[in-house]
Formats: C-alpha cells, structure tokens, sequence
DNA sequence: CGCCCGCGTGCTCATATGAGCAAAGATCCC
DNA sequence: GGGATCTTTGCTCATATGAGCACGCGGGCG
C-alpha cells in the first residue's frame, strides 16, 4: 500500500518533471484525480525524491544558508554550491568570487574595511570587480608585509582592493609575529605602526579568512613559525589561526606568550565589529571554521556547501559562545 | 549584458527552487517584474543550468525514452536512471526490474511468450511478480539446456516466468550450437524440438537479451564456443550475439556455416515479430545494442541511460535498416 | 450493534504561472 | 540621420497549481 504508493509517485514525478506534462494530464494517464496527483508530488517531494540542483559557477545553496544563519547565529551567511566542481582550487576561487560579491553588494557601503591577508585575501582582491565601491579606505589588520617568499603579496592585496574601490590603502609595516614580546610592545607604539591599528580598529567591517593548524599554514610557509611549533600548538588544542593568533576550539587564544608577540588587531576587535566576514573553506578548515563561527568571531562566513554542513551538523548541539545575530 | 542576464537567472532560480519564493516575490527582491522573472528562469532551464534528477531504484528517464522511440523507430523503449548507482550489477538489475515491470504492465497480456536465456533473463524472471499474468505459455526461442556450467539455468528461468504467470514451460530440448549442421537439422526435424520451435515462431511476443562479442559471452562459458572462435567472429565484424547468433553491426549473420548449426528461432522471425523486447545493458554491449536496434530485431528495448545515449548519439546518422514503428 | 474518530478523497476557490500580443527601445544599414 | 527590423518589455487572458474544507469510509471502543 505504502510501497506502490510511492512507486506511483515516482512515476507521477518522472511524467511532471522529465515529460512536462500536467498534472491533470498525469491524473488520466495514471487513473488518478489530479489532486491525488498533486499529493503524489508533494510527497516525493517530500521523501527526497526529487533533487533540484542548480549548476553555475555562481550558483549559491540558500536554504543551507538560511540553517546555518539559523543555526549558528549568523547576522548573514553565503554558501557556494560545489556540485560538478573538480578540484579544491575550483572551490576556493568560487568561494573568494562569492566573497568579492558580497563584499560589492553591500550596504551600505564601508568607508573603512580591515583586511588580513593570505592565499584566500589574495583571490578576494582578483576577483574583486574594478569600481566595485566609490572611495573605501583599506587597512590591514594583521602584519606580515615582508617576510612572505612572495613578497609583497598582502601589500599587493590590500592595494588591489583598495585600487578597485577607488580609495586608499593603509599597510601595517610590522612582522606577523616578533620574536620578543618587548619588540612587538615597542613596534606597536610606533606612530606609523600605532596609527594603522587605531585605523583598524575603527573599521566598519573586517573581512579576514582563517587557515588551519598544520605545517601547510601560511605563517610556516613564511618562516614565522615552523612546523614543529605549529605541532605543539596543535597538542594544546590549537584547531587554527585567525589574524595570525592561533586559536582552539572555543575560539580561545592558545599560546598567550605566543599571542603578546603577534602584531594586529586583537580577536575582541573582530567580536565586538557590527560587520566581520571570515572567508573559509576547505576540509582543512572545518574545525577552524567551527570555532571561528562557533566563538562569534564573525558575523558574516561566507563558504563552500562542504563546510556549511559540517558547521550545521556539528554546530547544532554545541550552541554556546554565540553571539547574537543582527 | 548576457552575462548579468545570466547571473540574475541563476539568482531567480536560486530563489525560485531552493527559498520557496514565488515569481512576483523574486520580482520585488530583484527589482524585476514577475514576467521578466518567469523569462530567466526558462532561460535558466533551457541553459541547462537548473538539473531536476529523480532519485528511486525504480526511476526511468522518460525524455531519453522519447528521443530513443524517435530517432530509433521503436515502438517503446524504457530506460531507467543509473543516477547514483554504484556498480555494473545494480545497473543490470534495475534494468531488469524495469523489464519486469513491462512485461507486467503489458496490455493486451501475450498468451505465448518466446524467451532466450542467459543471465539477463535470469534476472528478469526473479524480478517477476508472482501472479504478473493470469496464464501464459511460456516457450524458450534458442538452445542450450543442458550445458550451462550452473545447469538448469536456462530451464528455471523460463520455469519461473511461467509459474509466476500461472502458466506452461515449453523448453526447448536441444544444445544451442551443434557441431555438424546435419545433426542440427536432424535435430530440428525431431516431433519434440521441431514442436517447440513452431510453438515459438507463432509466440505473440518475444522477451531476448543480447551477449558481447567477447570471451565473456555465455556461449564461451557454456563451452559451445572458444574464446578463439569468437576472436575470429570479431575479425569478421561480429559485435555480439542474440539468440545464440552472432551479427555484425549491420545486424547481418556473421558466420552462415555456424549459424546453420544454431538451434533456435531465426533472426527474421524476431524482425517479423509485431512484438519483440530486447533487454540490453552495459558498456561491454553498446555496439550489440546498436546492432540490434538499427536492424530492427526488436520493437522495444529495456536498457540504462548510458546506452540509451550511446544508440542516440551514434544511430542519429545511421538511420537504414529500421523498421516501421507499431 | 452503533457511535465516534481519523484518514483519505474530491471538491471550491484563491493564487501562481505561462502564452500570446502590442508597444517601446535598440540596432543596423543605407 | 532616418527608417526598417529585430529584440525586449509589460500587459491581458487562459490555465495550472495549491490551500482549505466537507464528505464518506473503516476501524476501534463503549
């Protein structure tokens, strides 16, 4: 009873959706009435039957958006879908495009924006349409300028996006991290160091990505840390860093002595922002982008299908530390 | 221009499919009227930008069937979805399901139904409901009881067809290919075999699988042919077997002598047959498949969409040797 | 044995959607 | 620059669909 049901419903479906046809014309074919019909759909609907997938590169998945919104306190969420996609290149450049998106559509629009940098930044800025706000001022809110092997690439970030927004860019002229606290103490209250993290600070939004706690980090890559103490970061917890602070997974700084040598922007800044987009994705990342997400580091997370729902599914019973969405 | 009117479909669509959000709704949101919005979205349907799959064991794919009836000239044709199907042997039965399900669903109901063996119809007759017929004779069309390595093989499946329609087994009492074509006539001429073959040729319908040109071909595994005699067939233009025959793609007997020392229904009676069913699937028998279905020795064909692609696709151009449809 | 509850069914009506058409705008060719 | 044509746009109307409701049937309970 139940099973030809359903089987009558299959092929109500096959005949709606594959032979456009009516669903009264349906009801003749199949001897039923075309409300039964219209059940018949619901139903398969319904079961899961049916699967509707929208393939663009540009294609976003809303109703993964809406849950995670819901779900972990979200002020706005952008996920993009990742069907037919090959590589995890491919996804990080549809993601970053997203973000580039999101960024251009947003009102009102930032007169100052807080930027990190790295790979994920780097694609943002390419992707970023020439003219895509009128005058925004661009800041960076962690250092890191010179030690990367190419250099120049958070400089460069920073002053494409600056450059397509028709507006300034403020470089932070600091390493990420020092090597003594009493430096970074120092170098921090530098007038041209100082004034840029005042800037920062007074950002409207702050757009930054996380990266995850292994050798592959940028931070290893640029010789900030190695590998060997991303690992013992790793054993006290450490699921990644945001900024270059390195965080566990309630979003708590891991290593203080570490953090006191960072230069930046503090995590309190970004949780206490109206406006801050955190750009991850990735398998790597998940746990990162839990307690990114999970810890109120972001307002805003824009990212791949994957992760969303691993956020949603992981997230549902862990609902602390949340804050509350605008 | 076409470029954003692309992107505004995928955001109708979006909306359209996956929030739930009605024309007009989408229309005040994107600052569109509805009817602009009704336009992209069967722009986006028609861009092939918005994919509808249906998800079941049972599912076909109707739309295939249709241009597989027309470009083909068969009279029906089913194929079912491999959509998220594993491996080669859930693809065969669900294949056969669906010839099952024909067979069941056939109107009038066939009073005499000449079947081949092998390990397709095997399926099929497991697949049969129990009571699928009220009363149906049952005749096998081709040789090749008694050395089948399983023995029996070829008996039960006919056996089974015809319990579960509450009707009679005629086998036929004969090897599938002799060694000498006078022992084959002798044979042929015998009451009991010569009975069974004129039970078949006036069968209303004919139930057939197909067999690859290859050494995996039932006829190499029951032992009536070498793995060298078939190499030789293929080097003649043979692409596989029906009935115990092997044809060329052309649908031509490849070997006359051989053929005069096969047992069975001859190719023409199924040409001539108002109803013949051809079960087909699998890579391994695309050229098979073809062969048979540009020759017209069947009126229906049950296969899988990979197939079903494949005979579209090649016999577009090809289009000799068909029969009318019914 | 009859009554009541719940479910499935087919209806009415409101709404959503698609076809076809006339006007406006863009484009191209002279 | 002007006219012809081709595309795009917003409309009217017919059709398709979905929500809610009343009816009838069957099964459990008094």
């Amino acid at each position: 009873m139940i099973e030809s049901d359903e089987l009558l419903s299959i092929r109500a479906a096959e005949l709606y959706y594959e032979d456009d046809k009516t669903q009264d014309e349906i009801g003749s074919i199949l001897r039923l009435t075309r409300w039964k019909v219209g059940r018949l759909l619901a139903q398969a609907k319904a079961d899961g039957f049916i699967r509707i997938e929208i393939v663009h590169p540009r294609a976003r998945r809303l109703p993964i958006e809406r849950r995670l919104r819901e779900t972990c306190g979200l002020a706005d969420a952008i996920v993009v879908s990742t069907a037919g996609v090959d590589g995890e290149d491919e996804v990080q450049s549809r993601v970053a495009q997203a973000a580039a998106d999101y960024l251009t559509a947003l009102r009102p629009v930032p007169r100052t924006l807080g930027i990190s940098w790295g790979r994920t930044l780097h694609e943002i800025s390419l992707h970023l349409e020439d003219g895509w706000a009128a005058g925004v001022d661009v800041v960076q809110i962690n250092g890191g300028v010179s030690l990367t092997r190419r250099a120049g690439t958070a400089a460069t970030t920073a002053v494409t996006i600056a450059q397509k927004g028709r507006g300034q860019a403020a470089l932070l002229p600091s390493p990420a991290i020092l090597e003594h606290r009493e430096t970074k103490r120092a170098i921090e209250s530098d007038r041209a160091v100082g004034a840029v993290l005042a800037h920062a600070r007074a950002a409207d939004a702050y757009l930054f990505s996380a990266g995850p706690a292994d050798e592959s980090s940028v931070l290893v890559d640029s010789g900030y840390l190695t590998a060997d103490d991303v690992a013992g970061l790793v054993r006290r917890g450490a699921v990644g860093d945001v900024v270059g602070r390195y965080i566990d997974a309630t979003g708590a700084v891991v290593d203080h002595e570490l953090d006191e040598r960072t230069v930046g922007l503090p995590l309190e800044s970004l949780r206490a922002a109206t406006l801050s987009i955190a750009v991850i994705t990735g398998a790597a990342k998940h746990a990162v982008a839990r307690a990114v997400v999970g810890s109120g580091l972001c307002t805003v997370l824009v990212t791949d299908d994957g992760t969303a729902e691993n956020l949603i599914t992981t997230q549902a019973r862990t609902s602390e530390g949340q804050r509350g969405s605008a």
